[in-house]
DNA sequence: ATGGGTCCT
DNA sequence: AGGACCC
């Protein structure tokens, strides 16, 4: 079935092609042959006029050309909880935020106590219910980090974060680069979704899936060993499936679909709801036109559906209800925002207001200050000290709910510049500027609420976003970019080639796709003056005990390609750019793979019982990895590499790839001496007091900023 | 519902 | 500034 098209396709295929004057209206009314068609894409397509069709129309074929893993953790709250206290596993535990349980453990799930529920009606259901508040999410947010950053440090750049306990990985240039040499490593790990023994896709899709499935049972093992959490994957080739399949054995499970069996589990999930994106007033539009149903879905006319909802929400419905999304992982950045919020039952005086909004104001600067610190905290590493005090708010937004009967559930906001005089000092690293800033708050509280009348508040959120680089090299930084974009292109030519051999694709002409400006994002110069996200509320041990994920968790997008990367266009990041940019991830990501398993050791072992199917063969697995995991094009550091930066100038210390470092603009090199310099004083000095709770695991720190700068030459 | 987030219009 | 979506 995987393996041809149906004749009817295939003619609308040709059709479209040929002339593709009236491809623009022509509609396609007849989607159940694309239900009962699954169909093989040679990813490497796109003629401009097939581009021109697919731009047009939603694709009417199912693209195997990646591979997806779609991490779930479990109960991701109560877990956390029961990592910072061991007792609580044996307990039923319910995390409270006001007056509602929003998630519970699994013990506490047996009792029939489930995710957002009142605290009474929970506590009938478990008298027992031992209760912890979860309004504070600084924790969460630490291992939500934690869980990105090991994912995208050990196995692909490409993650994308959806919540705080949610990630896609695209695996697809590990996939490629890896050959299985044990034939027993070609069956799939852990679940399947669909029939087993179904016609092999000419595409070698299955055989992704199998190899993917045992990188994401890696994955999952490796996040219990490092950080002791668990949760369940999906494999798929498109992030719908696989989030969708991953819910199908839960909890700390996986399931991968197979292919040919995306029908069935779209039409498993029944209500159309179920879609990812399908949210509330969609489905009442939906409903409204009498879609109900995921078959519903798959059988309305386009025509129909455009009408109701219009023609983007239509096609990516109509792609989605038969399992197709094209939708690229896009890798998660810092945060574009930080915002704290409080909800109460009533707030009615300007006094209270004040001091609402003053503590939320107060949470929030503390947080940025324990970021901004906390590269002060790691000591000599030149890198953190670039980093330090990278991002900076320009903005600052208040958001109220007034009590209503009607809109329970509407607010207001009103956003403003942060005062320049602020901001200098943020900048500075000095984050006592609540005065001017309950200013401006109050200015914007003005603005929604007439404090002359009575009110009635029920929610206060303050919102800091806009970041800023606080960069004093941005002009040599611009330098820098208009030569990478030159540096990619060349690159990502090579590596087309490269992939069309192992692919066994056709590479076409090298367009010049606004996504090329993008692709500077895994040049390692980017993610070396990556900025920091928000840091949660810690001491300055618990930040050290951190400081490993942070390095590599704040390595990623630049606010400038928010901008210039597009999510409304499904189709971009699916071409031959991405591919590129795959090739090189993947290289990277596997490099770095493999000091990981020669080197890591578990840093937190998980209490409690962790028996599980990974469990008991984690020393096995190491092994296993070696003779599974063969790169076929992998470029390893030379030793002559590896030493090069012990006998060059004293000033440069010993970590930093010279090269690197001698890629990098003049005045910004200046900087970096200096900074190097200081330090290097600062270290002869005796009140190294981080020392010693560094040296626990120096190694681990040295590497990763090694790999930090060992990065770029990979892209040149 | 809560306490966050994202992007688009 | 609001609205949609996600968890």
């Amino acid at each position: 079935m995987c393996r041809r098209k149906t004749t009817k396709m295939k003619r609308s295929w040709q059709e479209a092609t040929q002339d593709d004057s009236d491809l623009g209206e022509e509609d396609i009314e007849d989607w159940s042959s694309v239900a009962s068609s699954i169909l093989v894409s040679p990813s490497s397509k796109n003629t401009p006029q097939q581009a021109a069709f697919s731009r047009e129309h939603p694709p009417l074929e199912s693209d195997h050309s990646r591979t997806i893993v779609h991490i779930d953790l479990d109960c991701f709250y109560a877990q956390v909880e029961m990592i910072r206290n061991p007792q609580l596993r044996a307990q039923p535990l319910g995390i409270q935020q006001k007056n509602i349980v929003v998630t519970c453990n699994y013990v506490a799930r047996e009792f029939g106590v489930t995710k957002l529920m009142y605290i009474a009606d929970a506590k009938k259901k478990c008298p027992n219910l031992v209760l912890v508040s979860g309004e504070d999410l600084s924790h969460y947010r630490d291992y939500s980090e934690k869980v990105t950053d090991l994912l995208q440090s050990e196995f692909s750049s490409l993650v994308e974060r959806l919540g705080f306990d949610e990630n896609f990985v695209d695996v697809t240039s590990l996939v490629e680069k890896t050959v299985p040499g044990d034939q027993s490593l070609v069956e799939v790990k852990g679940h399947t979704f669909g029939p087993e023994g179904q016609v092999a896709c000419i595409c070698g899709c299955h055989k992704r899936m199998a190899i993917a499935s045992h990188i994401a049972s890696r994955m999952r093992a490796r996040l219990r060993e490092a950080i002791g959490i668990t949760g369940c994957a999906g494999i798929a080739w498109n992030k719908l499936l696989a989030k969708l399949v991953g819910e199908k054995n839960k909890p700390n499970d996986q399931t991968t679909l197979l292919p040919g069996s995306e029908q069935k589990l779209m039409l498993s999930l029944g209500h159309a709801r179920r879609i990812p994106g399908i949210g509330h007033s969609m489905n009442k539009k939906l409903e409204s036109a009498g879609i109900v149903t995921i078959a519903d879905l798959q059988r309305a006319s386009y025509s129909d559906l455009e009408a109701v909802v219009g023609s983007q929400s239509a096609t990516s419905m109509k792609n989605s209800s038969f399992g197709i999304d094209n939708t690229a992982v896009t890798r998660s950045g810092p945060p574009q925002s930080m915002s704290d919020e409080d909800s109460f039952k009533l707030c009615a005086s300007l006094n209270d207001a004040k001091e609402r909004m003053y503590n939320l104001l107060n949470s929030l600067l503390e947080s940025c200050r324990l970021l901004d610190s906390l590269p002060e905290a790691e000591g000599i590493y030149a890198m953190l000290m670039i980093r330090k005090r990278w991002r900076t708010p320009l903005t600052i937004r208040l958001t109220i709910r007034k009590h209503s009967s009607a809109k329970k559930w509407l607010r207001e906001s009103r956003q403003t510049q942060i005062p320049v005089s602020a901001t200098e000092q943020i900048k500075k690293g000095i984050f006592t500027v609540h005065g001017p800033l309950m200013e401006v708050l109050l200015v914007l509280f003005k603005k929604m609420v007439d404090v002359e009348q009575s009110f009635h508040l029920t929610l206060i959120n303050v919102c800091l976003t806009n970041f800023q680089a606080k960069s004093t090299f941005s002009k040599s930084l611009d330098k820098y970019f208009s030569k990478a974009k030159n540096i990619e292109n060349e690159r990502k030519s090579e590596s087309e080639q490269g992939a069309a051999d192992i692919c066994k694709k056709t590479t076409d002409d090298s367009t010049n796709n606004p996504k090329v400006l993008t692709n500077q994002q895994d040049s390692n110069i980017t993610q070396l003056f990556e900025k920091q996200g928000r840091r949660p509320l810690q001491t300055a041990s618990k930040v050290l005990e951190n400081k490993q994920n942070k390095l590599s968790f704040f390595t990623r997008k630049l606010p400038s390609d928010v901008k210039t990367t597009s999510k409304s266009d499904p189709h971009q990041g699916d071409g031959e750019l991405s591919q590129g940019e795959r090739d090189k991830t993947a290289t990277l990501s596997r490099t770095r793979y493999s000091v990981e398993v020669k080197n890591d050791k578990p840093i937190d072992k998980p209490e409690g019982d962790i028996s599980s199917e990974t469990g008991p063969s984690f020393a096995k697995s190491d092994e296993v990895e070696k003779d599974f995991l063969v790169v076929t094009s992998s470029r390893e550091q030379t030793s002559e590499e590896m030493s090069s930066s012990s006998h060059q100038s004293l000033e440069i210390p010993g970590n930093v790839d010279v090269t690197v470092f001698k890629s990098l603009p003049l005045d910004m090199q200046a900087d970096l001496l200096r900074e190097w310099k200081v330090q290097s004083t600062r270290d002869m000095a005796p009140e190294i007091k981080t020392s010693s709770a560094l040296s626990s695991q120096p190694s681990t720190s040295n590497r990763r900023i090694t790999d930090f700068f060992t990065r770029s030459k990979e892209t040149r």
